[in-house]
DNA sequence: GTTGACCCTATAGTTGCTATAGCCCTTAGA
DNA sequence: TCTAAGGGCTATAGCAACTATAGGGTCAAC
């Protein structure tokens, strides 16, 4: 039985990763370098296909280029305990939550700056300007 | 009368803002270059100290130092029509809105990853790897 | 035999700062 | 009068996470 093999452009398409971001991951270590062709092309197997769907899925989820380097790490060391993935996820949960609440304060805010337009036409009765010269 | 003057610790302090970003928004034309003393020391008046917190503001806001620079431009051209602001602002809310929708998937993703960890202890049965490693 | 799609390396740019090195100026205390 | 602290100055490099560009090599089809 034949190894399936992908050289870059192909991982670039399945994953929708950009042909040098893939190699940018590699740059910084997150892809292990791959096997080269005659020609010096990058040759990938299944398990670096893998490797960079998972890396983007974490990308998706908003991890950190070092955090998933660490979610990686954990996640091939098969006798590690589940707590510090779970730990990592939590952090990073929290680091979200703690974001949307920022910004929905900010929306609010904006919403607040914008209903206040329709005070003149020019910028020198133009409330959103006030808005923004004067705290809240 | 004689002027209120600062020298650029002042305005960090007055404003929140780090001495060398100060600088740095020097460097781009987003603050105007001040005088300089006989020492080669920035002076500010209160019409910088108006604009630092103006650009601040924005900051906060979360605008990008483009738009402010286009806010801040549009804001001094008292003839100009308010509207292209309110066109700003509300892009800018969109923007916001569109992020916090996406950060509630990824919250609620991660929620989901993290509820399904009860059933392993080491990674060989952790379904949050699992999880990173599927789509949903 | 040449066109076009792909691949390679290396370097610089992006945003919004922050950090570092190495120097100068001012002021208060011993 | 000396000196040390606490400002200030410039210039350069670094951070994340890519993206863009230059300048070239490879390969299959027409």
């Amino acid at each position: 039985m034949s190894k399936t093999i992908f050289r870059i452009g192909d991982l670039a398409r399945l994953t929708g990763t950009k042909v040098v971001t893939i190699r940018y991951y590699e740059s910084i270590g997150l892809m292990p370098p791959p096997e080269r062709s005659a020609a010096n092309y990058r040759v990938y197997g299944q398990a670096q296909l893998d490797r960079l769907r998972f890396i983007r899925r974490c990308r998706d989820l908003g991890f950190a280029l070092d955090q998933i380097t660490e979610l990686a790490a954990l996640s091939s060391d098969r006798q590690r305990c589940c707590d510090e993935v779970d730990t990592l996820t939590r952090t990073h949960l929290a680091a979200v939550e703690e974001k949307i609440a920022d910004l929905n304060a900010l929306a609010d805010e904006l919403r607040r700056i914008g209903d206040q337009c329709h005070g003149g036409t020019t910028i020198s009765d133009c409330r959103i300007i006030d808005a923004l010269n004067h705290r809240p």
